[in-house]
DNA sequence: TCGGTATCTGAATAGTGTTCAGATTATGGG
DNA sequence: CCCATAATCTGAACACTATTCAGATACCGA
């Protein structure tokens, strides 16, 4: 469907009817609004008026409005990662220090993502998407950096063994629910840096 | 008209009259119908439906839907710390062994809860109740109760002097973000507790 | 008992998600 | 090249929503 799609767009588009991918621009004019107006309170129609299209329309793209909700969601997930792997990438090295820089800038980038645009994040985390597989987390591009910073920071020495089993688990589930509360108002921004600092010492913690 | 006229009309309206317990009747209401469709999905006119009250009713206590919403997360909140307050006071004793049992059973009251209610977990923390006070997590009676734990832990030997710094910041987050990870399907239920290993081990690090 | 006030109703308005018959456009087969 | 067919989008309709407001009702103090 979103093939037929891109090899139409070389013909121009006509006055009334869409050019390529209706798709794309609907998830797209999605993301602007709800940045704006928050998961929910998005408007379905909003949406289509702001493509120029009719609300009927996008019917033929998403089942209804939840599903329209539920592939924002998955193009922001792929976004976040895709931030991730860039601030990452600006941090290149294999000293105990570089590799401290890309665990506390994976972090921040995760932060920055949610303090920056809270509506996105709570239509990422707010039972807004639909997750298809269950607990995958391995597998996912985020959660394979994550545990390369880890790697990284066992190797150079800066964390024990003993905490690295539980390196991807306390780190992910630190930032997020920090990401959580400091954008809902329940701590305040600052304690963001603390937190990192909290949880590189506490990764040096039993035996090496 | 008629005596019984009158009589019947006078029956018939004080069964429908809520006489200012309307306010916690509407509040109850929205907490049953928010557990089963979500906090979005949630129907104004459905709540005054179920209290037997006309939805114009309501705003005589909220001024809007979104308010009625913020009414229900002030509830729940209150909710949390009081069930926390019941789980820490079946584990009474001074030991190093009741402070750690009472460490991890926070953790997952507040885990639980969200487990078992994802909807009302996600009103708590999705941006649907207006946090007054922003950042103010002195004062709040979780909060109250996690430093005393956290007391408890230092003056038992059980966490270091230098983690304890760190100590509400980090299991807060932790079981914060794990909570949230686990009801929308990104880890499994089971790392809950893999994840207080973790924390219990971490808060070891560092100096006496 | 009366008057005022808090409480609630009924109707109306504007906006919502969703469906569907049909109009429009592009594509593939002859 | 043309035409049938499929894909794409529109317009109108339906049931539902939040919100407002004039007015009816019940309660309370004097």
């Amino acid at each position: 469907m979103s093939i037929t799609n891109v090899v139409r767009r070389k013909r121009v588009a006509r006055e009334n009817y869409h050019h390529g991918d209706l798709e794309a621009a609907l998830i797209d004019a999605a993301v602007d609004l709800v940045r704006q107006t928050g998961p929910d309170h998005l408007s379905l129609r909003a949406v289509a008026e702001q493509v120029g299209v009719s609300p009927s329309a996008v019917y033929h793209y998403f089942p209804d409005k939840d599903s329209l909700i539920s592939g924002v969601g998955d193009k922001l997930f792929i976004d976040l990662a895709h931030m991730q792997r860039e601030a990452l990438a600006q941090i290149p090295g294999v000293s105990a220090r570089a590799a401290k820089l890309r665990y506390r800038e994976l972090g921040r980038t995760y932060f920055r993502w949610a303090n920056k645009e809270p509506n996105l994040f709570r239509l990422m985390f707010g039972g807004f998407c639909k997750i298809e597989k269950q607990g995958d987390h391995q597998g996912n591009d985020a959660f394979l950096m994550l545990t390369q910073c880890l790697d990284d920071l066992l190797n150079t020495g800066v964390i024990s063994k003993a905490m690295r089993k539980y390196g991807e688990l306390l780190s992910w589930t630190a930032v997020q629910g920090a990401s959580t509360l400091i954008v809902e108002g329940h701590l305040p921004e600052e304690v963001f840096e603390d937190l990192l600092d909290g949880l590189e010492l506490a990764m040096r913690a039993g035996s090496k």
